[in-house]
DNA sequence: TCTACTATCGATAACGAATCTCATTACCGA
DNA sequence: TCGGTAATGAGATTCGTTATCGATAGTAGA
């Protein structure tokens, strides 16, 4: 059966108490340095589960995995500002159906799709600019 | 100044031999196998170059970066078997349009996309079918 | 409430992809 | 041909992630 401890909690937290996506080590870092004394492991499996679950959506950047707590249930997508982490849930129908679309015309079935928009949030363009 | 090696030539041409993505420690392999004594580091940083140059695509998948030979200068996104491999080259203006409007609509500027698209091919559903 | 079972935890070892080091090699312009 | 130096490669190193396994604690059932 599946337990309910303070650490899983404690992860969940830590995950909404972030804007962007932020990876295992930072999320484990924050919390120690809160006075949490979680190891590094359950973090990793409580992110792992999270994602698995639908609580938490996941990416790939410069090798390694980064999480952020999404709206659950909803199939959505990201806009990352790569300088400042700045994340916007965006959807897309259109591209959704493009996918598709462009699976089953070239005779592939159980279609899946990944879609990340990366730039420079206005802040950081301003900030960049101004130095 | 940029020197001609037949390690650079050599992983060029393991690469254009796989049909779809494959990993630098792979592609190593297969050139030792076939007598080359190339070294690994070699081959990454082969693999890094022609991917700058555009002469070949990279993606990340289960951790680790995958390359493949490709259409040169031309802009395009991958639609790939997740069991055999088989990889398919599509374009599709339309999601590229999408995502600058994207991120403009957001403020975001230098905007670029991960686009990829999964599943399993027609050979591949039928074999699955078939056992 | 008290037990017993066992899911979960966590310190640490292990793993693996990728990069770095640096002595050696060999490409190429002069 | 020759010299400067870009490139190579064996091995060490980095670093994110996972596996190990004894200790801990959540929870169903008595
Ligand atoms: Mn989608
Ligand atoms: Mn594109
Ligand atoms: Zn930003
Ligand atoms: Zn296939």
């Amino acid at each position: 059966m599946k337990r309910n401890t303070w650490q899983r909690e404690a992860v969940r937290e830590a995950l909404g108490g972030n804007d962007g996506f932020v990876s295992a080590q930072t999320l484990h870092s924050e919390l120690r340095d809160a006075g949490s004394p979680i190891g590094l492991a359950t973090v990793y499996r409580a992110l792992a589960d999270l994602a698995v679950e639908g609580e938490a959506d996941s990416l790939q950047a410069e090798g390694e995995s980064l999480y952020r707590a999404c709206t659950p249930g909803q199939h959505h997508h990201h806009l990352i500002c790569r300088n400042c982490g700045l994340t916007v849930e965006i959807e897309a129908d259109a591209v959704e159906q493009w996918a598709q679309a462009t699976a089953a015309a070239h005779g592939f079935s159980q279609a899946t799709h990944v879609v990340d928009v990366f730039g420079l949030c206005a802040a950081c363009r301003l900030a960049a600019q101004g130095s």
